[in-house]
DNA sequence: AGTGTATCCTGCAGGC
DNA sequence: TGCCTGCAGGATACAC
């Protein structure tokens, strides 16, 4: 899926075309991606009229003039494609949820695995669904000290802290990895375990790789596209993720597959060592 | 608290 | 060509 800046790259995109045009009519081709009743949804978005789209961690938030919100999380392979005529947007193999405007153009949210979702939220909904994920990691108030603070409250592997969106809102599996590989730090690593130095090397880190992202356009190794069609060009850039066998960009050594968690990490056995064994816990046998 | 597993889906690549 | 397995930018619920 889309990830932060795969996220902010389509909501850029849509702010091109949406505002200010009105929704004439809403269909739900798949029940499934919509949170709630699929009749609810169409009735409380048609006759909108569409202000600036926003996004909050992965998420795109498409915001009408009322301050009513239509929050669209990606899934793996959600994808926002405007078009000219009121048919499913160039390019849409299997649409989901079609908005048909009144100037007789569309919005088509297409999923292939229709893991994304679609909610409509009121208003006065909006601070409470927000307040759920944790800080923008671009943001000018997420410092140093922030992420560190956040590290030391976990014991958790710092991929696995990255991914959690409770905690940092927007960094998905391939920019996580690579983050630790910027770093230095093996994503297994225990989160309450990285130092100040490597804390702050992660920080670096991680907004200096979710800001290229999002001047290349996103990463597209499989679905993704901007609404206007076009790939990003992030993938050229990656240095770790799926470059299993390949030479680190450092130290020349083979970038490893390792999993855990349930997902893929790739790590330079080089330039991120394997964690320490934390102590021993209670109980076990010296 | 943290982790492994399964679940929701489809498509694609690779092996035989 | 077909059939199988494994894999994928995510999120969540569950049992240990």
């Amino acid at each position: 899926m889309p990830e932060l800046p795969e996220a902010e790259t389509i909501a850029r995109g849509l702010n091109m075309v949406l505002p200010g045009r009105v929704v004439r009519s809403v269909t739900v081709l798949r029940d499934d991606v919509v949170d709630g009743s699929p009749r609810r949804f169409a009735e409380a978005v048609s006759g909108k009229r569409f202000g600036t789209t926003e996004r909050r961690g992965k998420n795109v938030v498409l915001t009408f003039e009322d301050a009513t919100r239509v929050v669209v999380n990606l899934g793996m392979t959600g994808r926002l494609v405007p078009g000219s005529d009121p048919g499913p947007g160039p390019g849409s193999t299997h649409p989901a949820v079609l908005f048909q405007f009144s100037d007789g153009g569309s919005l088509t949210y297409d999923d292939v695995r229709r893991f994304g979702r679609l909610t409509h939220l009121p208003a006065s909904d909006w601070k409470r669904w927000s307040r759920r994920l944790g800080p923008e990691p671009l943001a000018r108030s997420f410092t140093g000290a922030r992420l560190q603070e956040i590290l030391s409250r976990s014991r958790s592997p710092v991929r696995s802290l990255l991914l959690d969106q409770r905690k940092i809102a927007g960094v998905g599996n391939i920019y996580a990895v690579e983050a630790c590989w910027f770093a230095g730090i093996h994503p297994r690593t225990a989160a309450n375990s990285i130092g100040a130095g490597s804390g702050a090397r992660l920080h670096r880190s991680l907004r200096r790789v979710l800001r290229r992202a999002v001047n290349a356009g996103g990463t597209t190794l499989r679905n993704y596209r901007a609404p206007d069609g076009n790939e990003g060009r992030f993938q050229r850039a990656l240095h770790a993720y799926g470059r299993e066998g390949q030479p680190c960009f450092r130290c020349r050594r083979g970038i490893e597959r390792i999993v855990f968690g349930g997902r893929s990490a790739f790590v330079c056995p080089g330039c991120q060592p394997e964690p320490a064994p934390g102590p021993a816990a209670r109980g076990d046998v010296p």
